[in-house]
DNA sequence: TTGAAAGCGTTACCAT
DNA sequence: ATGGTAACGCTTTCAA
């Protein structure tokens, strides 16, 4: 691969000469530079990243470390961050953690060894034990580099972020349960040792109240965030014989659960049981299945949080900064019973 | 942050020492190794990667393009990758193109500039022109490393590649509507213009020619693997009068567009008309709609893929290596009319 | 077994 | 405006 001395030679300059133009520095005659720019062309040259990064002491590159790529709400946070990182030239390496702290930590240290010079990180949701926590903490520190959390939290640490607006899609889509006449309220929660978990059921009981409505215990089940558990309370809650008018779920995974079960029973929401979910299912859109929910943009998250630390790579730190894209009220019908 | 010749200091030793103990040579004391390890480990260092690749002129890390990480099927492509890069130490640099040519190019000069030791790519699907397909490949040669091609082929040059049964796919799915007991046999292909749909297709017609039944031209629906197109053909074809006993989408969002069509015209797979997709879409499990389809496991071509391609960086090229994930029947019911 | 020194491909400072 | 040179953090060769 052709190096900066061989482009000097063929041009008949200096090295200096042609990191000059490279660099578009002014101190350059209009002369040499056309004679640099056109070996450059002929040659197909481009500068070796290592060289460049070792000699600035700064890297073009940051790290993203993702909990499930297969998760289109994750692949679309990735895509919004390739999007800004392409139109400024960064470069994104990209790991996979399979939600497992291990390969979290793993990450965490390839990206060191790359010297990233910022992370996008949405961690896993496994670390309940304070003292892994806290190790958890300290590499991150360790990376000495800007950080911008996405979408779930990191407790104990004042990082940059960009969530999703939590509380607030709990309210509003409690509140359109109310406002479509709907008294007997019920929520699946997600895991509720998360705070974008508590911060949903908080929303669902603040509207709750605001609405001066009763709310009944038994009309909050507690979730995880998983079908499977979402599945099964919502069965056992139909076959218990008393079901409320209608009924908040926490997250893609807990609408899906909810839609099997009541499906099995075969029941239909809109008629005998209103819903409005947390994160839109857009399989269900295309298929024309009438469900409604409080949505986001999770591609312009990932762009969001790609800005962000390029603001900080470029200009250094300051003040915390937390940003939250905000909710969108997606109506079809399945807020209202009996349609 | 920690240099090797800060480590070298504290443990009274030379760089050179240090070197050879974080490259694992035998010439280094029982003792010297010790000293080393142990400020190695206090100091928490990690070498600097690009200090690294610089003097080895070699890099730990491959690039990766996808065309639309938001979809799933390619999401899962780069969890496979990731999965077996973490355990090889290897580093990805991962490029969403949005099925863009332009993006792609810029992608491929970033990762020339990154002197990334390899690289996996699913193609965008817009070289339609031949000038332009030949300046990618160019643009491929001119990188200089191994490529392995994923899913999607790459005309006119011999790569490394990992694809899927396309015609087997077809093949399978289109017998196993002919043994269900369909005789007048339909499909929606893919865009023709790739490999992929006229693969699937092939299979197809090998299979309606291999129990010697006739092929109807009407029922050859020629799609191009969009939602809107399968659905506006579906719709044409249901409100034609004229209905085939069994269909087979050509992926995904083909299926999507012609469930949805189905679905408006109040019919029911399985009942009405019998279809079996090529490619599964989860999310109808889970809501235990019952829908066949020939599947492949999609986050082990990425797997493969990334094992290709260090087999490649690290025992030099030799002959091209295809492989073919194999694909999967799952039948749920709508192989048959009249459930 | 060890260390010194040259070299990897750049940038940046200092002269000119 | 231009070129020479040290420096970036590591590996590798050569001597000892």
């Amino acid at each position: 691969m052709i190096t900066i001395k061989e482009v000097a030679l063929l041009a008949g300059v200096s090295k200096s000469t042609v990191s000059r133009v490279l660099n578009k520095n002014d101190n350059v005659s209009k002369a040499a530079r056309e004679k640099v720019e056109k070996v450059i062309f002929e040659q197909n040259y481009s500068p070796s990243a290592f060289a460049v990064n070792l000699s600035k002491r700064k890297s073009s590159a940051i790290g993203a470390t993702i909990p499930e790529l297969d998760n289109s709400f994750f692949g679309e946070i990735m895509k919004g961050i390739s999007e800004v990182a392409e139109e400024r030239e960064f470069s994104v390496f990209c790991f996979d953690t399979s939600n497992s702290a291990h390969r979290e930590d793993r990450a965490l240290q390839m990206l060191k060894h790359q010297r990233v010079s910022g992370l996008i990180i949405t961690p896993t949701s496994e670390r309940t034990e304070e003292e892994d926590a806290r190790r958890f903490r300290d590499s991150l520190n360790n990376l000495g580099v800007p950080i911008v959390v996405v979408d779930r939290h990191i407790d104990g640490i004042a990082l940059d972020g960009v969530y999703y607006e939590n509380e607030k899609s709990g309210y509003v889509a409690t509140s359109e349960l109310i406002k479509a006449g709907n008294r007997k309220l019920a929520i699946i929660t997600g895991d509720v040792q998360l705070r974008i978990a508590r911060d949903r059921f908080q929303g669902f009981k603040q509207a709750v109240a605001d609405a001066g409505l009763e709310l009944d215990e038994k009309f909050i089940l507690k979730g995880d965030f998983s079908i499977d558990t979402a599945y099964r309370l919502t069965k056992e809650m139909l076959e218990s014989g008393d079901i409320p008018d209608g009924i908040v779920t926490s997250n893609n995974r807990t609408s899906m659960g909810f839609l099997k079960a009541v499906r099995e029973k075969g029941l239909k929401i809109g008629k005998d049981i209103a819903v409005i979910g947390i994160d839109s299912i857009d399989i269900l859109d295309i298929l024309d299945y009438k469900f409604s929910c409080v949505a986001r943009d999770s591609c312009e998250m990932g762009r969001v949080a790609m800005r962000l630390i390029l603001d900080r790579i470029e200009n250094g730190t300051s003040q915390q900064i937390v940003h939250h894209v905000p909710c969108e009220l997606i109506l079809k019908g399945s807020e209202r019973k009996g349609n």
